[in-house]
DNA sequence: CTCCATGGTTATCTCCAGGTGACCGAGGCA
DNA sequence: TGCCTCGGTCACCTGGAGATAACCATGGAG
């Protein structure tokens, strides 16, 4: 693949920003890749994700569903029912951001490595400077 | 594609929120986009991102660096000289990094559009509440 | 009459990514 | 004698993402 939409990355480039702000947060990633799953309940997300707040979920979803990514259904029934889904942008979203988490699953071993090397060359320069 | 990194998103998806953390940042994309055209001195970044300060310039770079994604070659000259370039693997990340961007560029529309309808909505509901 | 579950809202706080501006050091040059 | 450039560092400050926790309406179970 070439990459054109780096090589003029004038206007493309803010607004990918954009993009990435949105897929970026905390947790809209998760939500996504659960979602993606199948259609889910509020409590069934919040069980899941691990750590997340009702308020966060709720927000989140907020997002999500406002740039037409998840839809949201109401079922008028007592104790209420709410269901998520992806919709079929939000479906090709997942693949795209699919490839960046299979980017990281491929190479966390050499980013750690190289991190490990970093701070050790960090380290080795800042006991020379106290000698 | 099958995206079965999200399917078993245990300890996957937590790793790969690193990864994103890391170049879901404000500058990173763009420092990385730069470098992918050909390797590039600090004032030139610095020229070439709009809004950018020196310190965050320098921390994105450094992060950048320590991750092994960006290499950091100084010239013992006066004035100074410091070359930034892409590792080859900061390249692959370049590549599945635009595979997000170009999904951003097609859907931006489809987003805005998305947006407007959902505020308006929402508007809408506002109104009928206060009558 | 009380308790519980669902799917939220609201208020309040904390923390850190990121912005701002000053300073630096060695050489060239005027 | 200053002043400029390059590639930074340091100290300080602010806004907003996110955490925490209380509250809410409804109706069924016991």
């Amino acid at each position: 693949m070439e990459p054109s939409a780096f090589r003029e990355h004038h206007p493309s480039m803010c607004r990918a920003r954009e993009i990435l702000d949105r897929v970026g947060d905390k947790w809209s990633l998760q939500v996504i890749a659960l979602l993606g799953e199948r259609t889910k309940r509020f409590t069934e997300l919040k069980r899941e994700i691990d750590g997340i707040s009702q308020r966060m979920l709720t927000v989140t979803l907020r997002g999500l569903e406002r740039d037409g990514i998840v839809t949201r259904t109401v079922y008028p029934v007592m104790p209420p029912r709410v269901d998520y889904s992806l919709t079929p942008m939000g479906a090709t979203l997942m693949d795209a951001a699919s490839t960046l988490v299979l980017w990281a699953e491929t190479h966390l071993d050499e980013i750690d490595a190289a991190r490990a090397d970093y701070d050790a060359r960090a380290a080795e320069i800042e006991t020379l400077k106290t000698s």
